[in-house]
RNA sequence: CGGCAGGUGGCACAGCGGCGACUGCAGGCGGCUGUAACCCGCUUACACAGAAACACGUAGGUUCGAGUCCUACCCUGCCGA
């Protein structure tokens, strides 16, 4: 048995956006799905019950951060991360792929892995394809990803290259180091950067393993709207239709239209919850930040067509009052807004696939957020 | 009443003869993309190098030049009558 199957449910009759399911050990996924991003073992400021509530049906955590601290080994004894954080729907673990491009100044890349520089305390640290695969066996998590290495992306072709084709030799790694298939899915990561033909290249080697998934990786990682869109144009449609495709590291609303409407059925980011933190609520109407001088009379809701437990509950002259103290309950009740707007607006996104009207619904909700149909 | 210390942007402080005055906080605005992020950046007059401007308690004085030195006064704090 196998630890995940993709079921197509049906596809938009004018976009390449597709309605599916993901059946995990620890339950089903409806896509296209957006999934909070809960790094240390954590959703930062929010407990794994808010997290629910706001719809959320899986979340990530990090290979890198869990096996720095607490350690994988202790979370293997806790009984594994679903229970040791206690958060019992599906669970994602990158695979410390993003630290080599974020913590790349601290970092050394060779053919065996990354010795990386602890961003803690300094110490080295060897991350591998087999490592990384390691961490996430004790970390027990429903998706593992490949280790992978996401590139700059104003690399030059021959850096891109290199960095592609190593990746494929770690998946292969990855893929031997992978022993319980039927408890732990693993996907293959593409990369290639903003080269269709090395794009295309990575597909077809990663594809070769017949994994469970794939992802697309390298992207939203401060190249142009262009530049990401114009690698979507592509990169979903070399990959297997019968598999769920995962854009890495993507979350506001209209890098997610745009993927999705390319086929795309998975994302991950951290901006409504980082954004949060900092003061800003995305509501239908576009994203506000609390902070400012005009809210501070302000007692009507964030966002009057939100039903989640913030917006019910409180006025955006007290969220500016919060987050202007420093109150924590200000991080929590951002964090669980922006979620909540997130999966909402994923819940309609389905709804409108299901219904053949995505282009729609996109423009709608472009108009209402972005202030223009075409979102610029 | 006497002694001592001190008065610099909203607050706290730096500077101790070249200041169109440092820094932090507060205030205002913005940014966050597989989380080194309850973080980071910008801003706090107009104008622009002019016999112009100014957050250095007030008024005089010394000096080419004073937030900086001197005198008086006002105010604050501590100590002593």
């Amino acid at each position: 048995m196998k630890a995940l199957s993709y079921e197509l449910i049906h596809k938009d009759a004018k976009t390449g956006a597709r309605r599916g399911r993901i059946t995990t050990p620890h339950g089903t996924i409806e896509t296209p799905v957006f999934m909070p991003v809960g790094t240390q073992a954590t959703v930062k400021a929010m407990k794994p019950e808010d997290v629910e509530r706001t719809g959320a049906q899986i979340i990530l955590g990090n290979t890198y951060h869990l096996y720095l601290r607490p350690g994988s080994d202790i979370v293997r004894e806790a009984g594994g991360l679903h229970k040791f954080m206690n958060w019992n729907k599906p669970i994602l673990t990158d695979s410390g792929g993003f630290q080599v491009f974020s913590l790349g100044a601290m970092n050394k890349i060779s053919e065996e892995g990354v010795e990386f520089r602890s961003h803690i305390d300094g110490s080295k640290h060897m991350l591998s394809p087999e490592k990384s695969i390691a961490v996430q066996t004790d970390l027990g998590s429903d998706i593992m990803m490949a280790f992978d290495e996401c590139a700059p992306p104003d690399s030059s072709r021959e850096y891109i290259e290199k960095s592609q084709a190593l990746t494929t030799r770690w998946l292969e790694r990855c893929v031997k180091a992978h022993k319980n298939t039927e408890k732990q899915a693993l996907f293959g990561i593409m990369q290639g950067g903003f080269f269709r033909d090395l794009r295309e290249k990575s597909a077809r080697e990663i594809t070769e393993f017949d994994l469970p998934g794939y992802a697309i990786g390298g992207i939203s990682v401060g190249e142009t709207k262009e530049e990401y869109i114009g690698v979507l144009e592509y990169a979903p449609d070399l990959l297997p239709e019968d598999k769920p495709r995962y854009v890495m590291g993507i979350g506001t609303p209209d890098y997610i239209f745009e993927a999705v409407q390319r086929g795309v059925d998975m994302f991950d980011c951290v901006e409504p919850t980082r954004i949060a933190r900092h003061g800003m609520a995305m509501t239908s109407r576009g994203r506000i930040s609390i902070k400012n001088a005009r809210f501070e009379r302000d007692f009507t809701p964030l966002d009057p067509e939100c039903d989640c437990y913030t917006c019910r509950n409180f006025s955006r002259a007290y969220l500016r009052h919060l987050f202007k103290e420093g109150e924590n309950l200000s991080n929590m009740l951002l964090s669980e807004h922006n979620l909540r707007f997130m999966a909402k607006t994923l819940e309609e996104i389905r709804k409108a696939i299901e219904e053949d009207r995505f282009l729609e619904y996109k423009k709608e909700f472009y108009t209402k957020y972005y202030g223009s149909p075409d979102g610029k």
